[in-house]
RNA sequence: GGGUCGGUGCCCGAGUGGUUAAAGGGGGCGGGCUGUAAACCCGCUGGCGUAAGCCUACGAUGGUUCAAAUCCAUCCCGGCCCA
């Protein structure tokens, strides 16, 4: 194991907030003495098993824990998926079955080991210890924590002032998870920004319950697609590692300019040196202002070549200039049975989920978004006539082979 | 428990008897410009139907009326104030 002070220099790379350096340097010397890995815990939701690359900053630090000998505990937290949450609020939340909680629990260990590793990560699940609790010990626990902590909560707060409700297991949600920390007995909690509140929870708790108290540590959130609102599954706004090269690179092109720099802070190895002359080569006053899009380019392969290769970066960078810079095709092109022919234009992009009414296909054809071997469809009544592969193509990224018999 | 205000399309939000598939904005989608950037411009955005038209929709149910998102009754849900 290497010095606590290299170690902690190395693990303060990246971070947001830690809190505090001293605990952590501390937990770090007691650990090269003893020879005890720290335990580090973040927790993950089990209704999203799509890791995308927003989640993989703090993973990454993660990954980081375990190369200096330290010990992962990715906490999958089912007990409050399986309780479902009724408060009528923005998405009600589904009520997961046990099985569904193992399924995505699979799908969770595919994609995050593509970052960590297996041999030194465990995977832990809150229903564990939370099932067990009787009222009596869930009532010790609320006892611990006063309302007015709680509303301390940004997002309670806001909340709270402006009359939106909070339903009662909302609000002990924190303690929930703080109390994670308290079974686990973790050293460090590690979480996005947005967790800060959530992870002192923790903190307190493991006081409370006289242990030592994690530290805090957390990572920038990255801004999704849309440039505004954070990555996230339910607002669709993410790259997903699990997603193909061709997926990954497009995306990526579709950053806008200025969150460039800090995708490749966040989500790329690229020493920070490099970055920095990105950085310089982006400002406008610079004569040999590198092109931002080529900035693209490169971060795409960095994020392809992390999930997949760099032969399918290389790969995917090819096929994206074809397809979008020379209005070319994709290299795979499914392709398509007619169920009869000729067929109704309407009908046939019904048939290939182009269109998910009849409406919508009509809507598309009227605004020029269809083409039949490259020739505008203007008619909504018309046939088409499939004669050999025949190529539909709607928007500008839906293509398929139409065949026939 | 009492009082009071409210529940509208993916989201926010206007609308208080017919001209309302429901203003406006956001989002999304298509087209244009481009670098699948930003900004901008045009258009579309419940379902079935080539269309005429029909159906479904304003928390739920029932009612008044030729006609209801709009009026009445009951119920469900939320905010605020009082207890």
């Amino acid at each position: 194991m290497i010095d606590p002070k290299e170690q902690l220099e190395l693990l303060k790379r990246g971070v947001q907030e830690l809190i505090s350096e001293e605990e952590l340097l501390k937990k770090l010397e007691k650990s090269v003495k003893t020879r005890i890995p720290l335990r580090i815990k973040q927790g993950f939701d089990p209704t999203a098993p799509d890791i995308h690359i927003g989640h993989a900053v703090s993973i990454r630090k993660l990954k980081q824990f375990q190369e200096l000998g330290h010990t992962v505990i990715f906490l999958i937290g089912d007990f409050t998926g399986m309780i479902g949450d009724p408060s009528g609020k923005s998405e009600t939340r589904v009520r997961l079955t046990k099985e569904v909680v193992l399924e995505n629990a699979e799908t969770y260990k595919k994609q995050v080991f593509k970052i960590l590793d297996p041999e030194k990560t465990i995977i832990d699940f809150n229903s564990r210890w939370c099932a067990p609790l009787s009222f009596e010990d869930v009532l010790g626990l609320t006892s611990k924590y006063t309302v007015a902590r709680m509303l301390e909560r940004d997002d309670f707060e806001n909340r709270y002032k402006s009359g939106i409700p909070i339903s009662i297991m909302e609000f002990l949600y924190p303690l929930v998870q703080g109390y994670d920390s308290v079974a686990l007995k973790s050293d460090v909690e590690l979480g996005g920004t947005d967790q800060k509140f959530n992870l002192l929870v923790g903190r307190d708790l493991q006081r409370a319950f006289g242990q030592p108290s994690q530290v805090v540590m957390t990572m920038p959130l990255l801004v999704g697609l849309d440039g505004v609102e954070k990555m996230s599954k339910s607002l669709n706004n993410y790259i997903g590692i699990n997603e193909s090269p061709r997926e990954i690179f497009g995306k990526t092109m579709s950053i806008s300019d200025k969150h460039i720099v800090p995708y490749f802070k966040l989500t790329t190895e690229i020493p920070m040196e490099e970055i920095k002359e990105f950085e310089r080569g982006l400002a406008d006053d610079n004569d040999q202002k590198i092109n931002p899009r080529d900035l693209k380019v490169r971060l795409g392969k960095e994020l392809v070549a992390l999930y997949h290769s760099r032969a399918d970066a290389e790969h995917a960078e090819e096929e994206f200039i074809r397809m979008f810079r020379k209005k070319g095709l994709p290299d795979h092109i499914t392709e398509h049975l007619v169920s009869r022919n000729p067929i109704p234009i309407v009908k046939l992009m019904r048939e290939v989920n182009f269109a998910s009414s009849n409406g919508e296909a009509r809507r598309l054809i009227r605004q020029g978004g269809v083409t039949i071997n490259n020739e505008r469809v203007s008619n909504i009544e018309a046939e088409i006539k499939v004669s050999g592969k025949t190529l539909l193509k709607v928007g500008k990224r839906r293509f398929i082979y139409l065949l026939s018999e």
